[in-house]
DNA sequence: GTTGTCAGAACAATCGTTCGTTCAAGCAAG
DNA sequence: CTTGCTTGAACGAACGATTGTTCTGACAAC
């Protein structure tokens, strides 16, 4: 059915190789403009398409990338893989993406899957601070970059963003309106974005010798039941806080509706502060001050580098750290005085 | 680096084609005990991985299928995608995708990139009702399957929700609350999603002898600023209606923005209906009245037939019309008493 | 008339698998 | 001792594209 080399040459009266070079714009160009044309007419009455396959196999480079994320039903994945598709589009690659729901034997697998069916390169946004997976990666110097999350200690090929400024910007910011008891809902600590986070506001805290009660930083997850939960916890604590800073949007929405639920109004008794702005993507964020990550410009970049480390250009050894940006909007007031 | 069948016949001492047997548990099984045990040692002594580049181009069978929806970002279709992802990837496919931005050059720039990678099938979900590219697909009887939107007339490798039950379900609870004014905020006519909703919409109206103006007909989109657009266009009419029907949630929301931004209620003083039913991943539809369809279940179905197809199973010659039902929650209520 | 140069095109190996065919050896039957 | 069958394994031709090498004339120079 579909036309090959072998054929097009065969109606040519040529070698397949001849065609070949015809078609590729051998730089060589060592064919005349005669049989040239004619080739290229033929090629194009047939609608010639090359076969990636056999061309793959041949030059051991697939144009095809797998991208492994969590779940790519979650918008904030669905963005930042939208910014790698175009990217990796626009420079003639194709994209395998595999979910894996945050299941290292799924990663596993799926990485296994895509080397078998010889991808270029592996853009990794489900890395975990110690991750075995990604080390054997390393080693075998098969080309990768993380997105978003990050191995400890970090390593060169990743595109993070910057959670520790962000979180810090997020918790400076509730001080400035006058809190003191400001709580965290955490994300995973085998996560960097969840340690780092965290860390970042610790350091706040303590840099303003503010209550760093544990009780005050409670686990939650980067999903809406983990944010309610936990802020149900809050809620429960003798002395509350009136002020959280969520992992992320999501869980800052979970929060919300456990505040509002407790007859409580956001930001008059407590404020919020979250962190992705996926506002665009989640209509209940549309009020909430979060710290602004440019998502899809992030898929971009991680594409963009891991195109650059497979054709074997010089990369700088550091990571590249998006910078982050807070913005203010209707969930975070001033400290309520106290009664 | 890799290892490969050649290698390892080498080293086992037998001919490659022996390997190959002996990993793909040759039916015939013509090989004795003793070697099947030293090759599978070997085999997993250097982890061999089987490339499927090779096999492919040998077999003319990929496993790779390609998607081609508007926009991942979208949680409409990223959801869509993830129940596609799964099913494929539980019977061996991987998927690759392409987004469109509902522009149809793109459309046809991508399908013709992925069947120059020889994908064994493609999953559209950009039909519109004339579709010359479609068309042209099925003539040259590459297996595919549309999924969400039809053409016209409808062709059976399709997988759709019921459109026109779902609009009609949404009209009817409109008009048993006492509503006779009723709007709706269309779709495109182009897609057989927004023609459908909109003769669903018209027929209901028809038999129950209410107005059906054209200026009760507003032309929206698929997306929020549609939304409120048409609903601004609606509020200024000189007799505005109490209901409306949007073509979707993301128009329902962008119609209860509007609304509320003129001073007034949902469902006070209109009420409002929408379609999908993305609560989950949209935050303001919690509230929505809506009609639900199970999305994920819809891309599983839909990569099932094309399973199906590809294989050469039999598959019934009509449509998978997936059934919907109406969730009725906070922005609909009874027809306010004229004044 | 021989040699050299060069353009234009053919040739052939290769990538890693698959699979129909062939082959060799062992053994039983005639 | 030949013939035929079975079993286990090798052989080799694909699949379609790429690419270094070789070949074939034509033409010019000596």
């Amino acid at each position: 059915m579909a036309m090959t080399l072998k054929e097009l040459g065969r109606l040519a009266g040529v070698h397949p190789s001849t065609v070949a070079r015809v078609l590729n714009d051998d730089p060589h160009q060592r064919v005349s403009e005669e049989v040239r044309t004619r080739i290229v007419a033929l090629a194009r009455e047939h609608g010639y398409q090359p076969n990636h396959l056999a061309r793959s196999l041949r030059t051991k480079r697939s144009f095809v990338v797998g991208t492994v994320i969590p779940d790519i039903a979650n918008p904030f994945f669905a963005i930042l893989f939208r910014g790698v598709e175009d990217a990796m589009a626009a420079s003639g690659y194709s994209v395998i993406m595999a979910n894996t729901d945050d299941d290292v034997a799924r990663e596993q697998r799926s990485i296994a899957m895509l080397r078998g069916r010889q991808v270029d390169g592996l853009l990794l946004a489900t890395a975990r601070r110690h991750d075995p997976t990604i080390e054997a990666l390393a080693a075998a110097e098969f080309p990768f970059v993380l997105v978003n999350r990050h191995t400890d200690p970090i390593r060169g090929d990743a595109v993070i963003p910057d959670d520790h400024a962000g979180a810090v910007a997020a918790v400076e910011h509730l001080i400035a309106l006058g809190h003191r008891r400001i709580a965290h809902i955490a994300g995973s600590d085998e996560m960097s974005t969840g340690h780092t986070r965290r860390q970042g506001y610790l350091d706040t805290i303590k840099r303003h010798h503010l209550p760093a009660d544990s009780d005050l930083m409670v686990p939650g997850s980067y999903r809406e039941p983990g944010g309610y939960a936990a802020m149900r916890r809050l809620l429960d604590l003798p002395e509350t806080p009136t002020a959280v800073f969520a992992v992320n949007d999501l869980a800052a929405a979970g929060a919300i509706r456990a505040i509002e639920e407790a007859g409580l109004q956001v930001p008059r008794d407590i404020s919020i502060v979250g962190f992705n702005d996926l506002s665009a993507a989640i209509g209940t964020a549309r009020l909430l001050t979060t710290v602004r990550l440019p998502l899809y410009g992030m898929g971009e970049a991680a594409a963009e580098r891991l195109r650059a480390r497979i054709t074997g250009q010089p990369v700088a050894p550091e990571p590249v750290v998006i910078p982050v940006e807070l913005v203010v909007r209707q969930s975070t007031g001033p400290a309520p005085v106290p009664a």
